[in-house]
DNA sequence: CGGTTGTATATACATGTGTATAATAAGCCG
DNA sequence: CGGCTTATTATACACATGTATATACAACCG
């Protein structure tokens, strides 16, 4: 059996960290970050998590295979945690663009454009995040499903948002964005394996569907309230 | 080196088999047909291809290790050859249903009455179809997309002739054929990993979320000939 | 200083893998 | 039969993996 001792609060929150005793026993010279950045660094266009290995991430990382059990009870549990930490990345990302969009720079558009943005750029978070989802434990299923919801729903919000202010109705909003979401996902997910040069075709080809999309949830909403 | 030689013409092939000469030699004991059966045996919904072992197949199949070079190169060639069956068994599935479908009961929704009936039976054929469509060599990943071309196509077709009939427009049959394609694998691959239970909701939304992109298409055909 | 505590490493083991090499087995032809 | 051809197996090797056990190391506390 391994020890995977609790302690090691030193500095492995990534986040915030109030007070803190004074720490005891020898100084950790690695934190559960630097093996998520060292898993990170592994993981490529052609390189899933499900294929790292424990002894490999550890190498990465510069500490013995062993060390690795003081910070995730296995590989499953740091795949995801690195699915948490890329989820937030990229939300923030795709929020910051949202607030970028205006009138005439649809919300849609932008965040789609953020997000082939992200996937042009060498993106590994996205990357992650577009292929991982099918494969892998339950758990780690469950966290992929887990941020796609978290995209879904801060859609669902902003397109309530939009209909109110455009005026414009929409039919099942929470539906709207799942479809949305899960579109640009899927389509994303291809584009990720083609030249850039069949990345703006694909990208048009997700606009429209998209814009089908909208259409449709709009006139469906037209044609509630006129039976009503 | 392996030899990986040619000759097991035998019956390797799944199809058609022309006259063929006596054969030479010892007699082929297991086809690649065996070897594919044996490794769809070992896949499930906690198991996807990618984490198959040659050894592992070969185990199932009940020959030597070794023998699996005369039938394939490795794994990955297997893997598609794999999706490869899979396609065509879904697609003939689906494409049964499509023909039962009446001008009451539409095509889009007895295509994912269909589909939703094979994810509920435990037809590993969609659950390898929906799960690997993301992770494995690049070859593997151009199979599974070429599997899904083909609904798409087929689809668009259909999409095509029932606008004609039904005398509703269409917008863009290609990329509506792309979208409702893969909105359902995508939904269809969440499904796969709830319960029975939670499923029929899931394929309401399904057939909710195709609705828009339907009416949209509609919507946006009827526009485009107003303008005119 | 010595004791205690938490961390990191070294070594080791059993297990699984892909595949090279060589030997054996089975079927046909002359 | 002997010879040829193809299929199958046996044995073996080098390598990677997860992890158990034991030992060394570093920091604190009294």
């Amino acid at each position: 059996m391994q020890d995977h001792a609790k302690p090691l609060d030193s500095e492995s929150n990534g986040e915030q960290n109030p007070p803190q005793r004074a720490h005891q026993g020898r100084k950790a010279v690695i934190t559960r970050d630097d093996l998520i950045d060292a898993a990170l660094k592994l993981i490529g266009p052609h390189r899933s998590i499900s294929t790292l290995s424990l002894r490999e991430v550890a190498r990465e990382a510069g500490i013995a295979p062993n060390s690795f059990y003081r910070h995730f009870r296995d590989m499953d549990e740091l795949a995801i945690a690195l699915i948490d930490r890329a989820g937030r990345s990229l939300r923030k990302i795709i929020g910051e663009a949202r607030n970028r969009a205006s009138p005439e720079r649809s919300v849609v558009r932008s965040s789609v454009e953020a997000f082939m943005e992200q996937l042009n750029g060498d993106e590994r978070y996205l990357h992650i995040l577009l292929r991982e989802g099918t494969v892998g434990s339950d758990a780690f299923k469950q966290a992929v499903e887990r941020e796609l919801n978290f995209f879904e729903e801060e859609l669902r919000v902003d397109l309530i948002r939009l209909a109110e202010t455009n005026n414009t109705g929409i039919y099942e909003p929470a539906l709207v964005a799942k479809a949305i979401t899960r579109l640009v996902f899927a389509m994303g997910a291809t584009a990720m394996d083609l030249p850039l040069e069949k990345r703006a075709e694909i990208q048009e080809q997700m606009t429209t569907m998209l814009r089908m999309i909208v259409v449709g949830t709009q006139t469906m909403a037209q044609s509630d309230t006129i039976r009503l």
